[in-house]
DNA sequence: TACAATATTAAGTAATTGTTAAATGCTGCA
DNA sequence: TGCAGCATTTAACAATTACTTAATATTGTA
């Protein structure tokens, strides 16, 4: 988490290569490029970047046939791959992912974009890492994917901060969350809101889940209990 | 899928066409020729090559003027265009990937760098009619190739858009997309549109496909269920 | 017991989505 | 080229749902 993100940036124009190289190094990144798919592939080999720049449009090896043959090397299945085109024609972003693309942008590339996209998906890799997308309990599943609370059999749908909140309860039964931690957690530390809030919360759980699973420890916070 | 590959070479120098005519033969293909940007046109039309190498400088009618011309043809709507230029000038580029080209070579050609293209092409040809188009639920079933979906014996044309849109819905039932992920995913990552945009759209798939499919997630996203 | 912390309500406020109709954009065709 | 017809987006407003608050009651514990 603590090293600095890679990217290999690839394109068959030195200049492009130049200011996109110059754009990211800016950004805070450790930046090498390529000048064609060949190259790209076995300069990606070694760098093992997170994130790959592709021109769509190169000799020799297109973006898409390199994009094909990157998703099938093994130590390189994480890398994200973004392309860059001449044109935002429909076509040619199917073909892009399909190829197993990740995103894509159109030149002329405009600084500002780059950066934003760029930033988002390393911010999407690191949540990824983090986040269990289902917890299963046996009798009591948690599902993020689908929203959705599993009580034997029965299925119940939670408002979003419910879902929060019996999430994050859920994550570690038997531990006591504090109302700091549990305010940090689902409301975020910027946002200001009442004492009684979480209480409201909980007791919508409750009322929801079942009385006996959501214990307070006074002057502490709560815990959720199987 | 066992037929031969049809490749229409277009060139106003006989010495070039026979060149690349010889060197497609041997690569197995079936290559016929045309001189100029009409008879190009007309002999299209008839032979529906999959594949049709135009050069951009040619007398009377011009490369750019002609592919624009094909590619408005419905019968020729999935033929690639690869554009031969004696220089590889931006400003060229740019037009041809403004009037409808799909790659681009620029001369003097070497045999290795074309037949490699043209089998990349070809092999990205064949991958997209192998893959899935068609997602089935038993009851509903979501076809692209067509863009129909059927339900319960009853076929209903969508919009691109609204097919899109069920189309990503339906590949996962019972997952959440957010608004962000259809946003990226249906209409692109740089499309810049209003707020209500999807909401219109899940709109009028519940009332053409069902109310019932189509569950809203409220701060998340939708969902389609069976 | 006292009293600080939490529970419970109902009602107020905010945020998100739904619905329409009209505006805009696009495409094929005469 | 201009028009017709459909697709898509926008904008305004309504409806719905989520969230927070405030007032009051209850609880647990020093």
């Amino acid at each position: 988490m603590s090293k600095i993100p890679k990217i290999l940036v690839v394109d068959d124009d030195p200049d492009i290569v130049e200011i996109l190289r110059y754009n990211l190094s800016l950004g805070g990144y450790d930046v090498k490029s390529a000048f064609n798919g060949k190259e790209a592939i076995k300069k990606a080999k070694i760098f093992l970047p997170e994130i790959i720049l592709l021109d769509v449009m190169m000799p020799e090896m297109d973006g898409i046939e390199a994009c094909s043959l990157i998703k099938e090397i093994p130590s390189l299945v994480n890398t994200r791959i973004i392309f860059l085109s001449a044109r935002s024609e429909d076509y040619t972003q199917l073909s892009a992912f399909d190829a197993g693309a990740d995103d894509y942008i159109s030149k002329p590339v405009k600084p500002k974009i780059l950066l934003k996209k760029i930033e988002s998906i390393f911010k999407r890799i690191n949540k990824k890492n983090e986040e269990i997308k289902v917890i299963d309990l046996g009798e009591i599943k948690i599902d993020r994917n689908s929203y959705l609370v599993h009580i034997k059999n029965q299925e119940i749908a939670l408002p979003r901060k419910e879902f929060e909140l019996f999430y994050l309860l859920a994550s570690k039964p038997g531990k006591v969350f504090t109302r700091d931690e549990i305010m940090g957690k689902v409301w975020g530390s910027e946002v200001v809101v009442g004492d009684r809030t979480i209480d409201v919360h909980i007791r919508k759980l409750r009322e929801k889940i079942g009385d006996l699973y959501f214990k307070t420890v006074k002057g502490i916070g709560y815990k959720f209990n199987q």
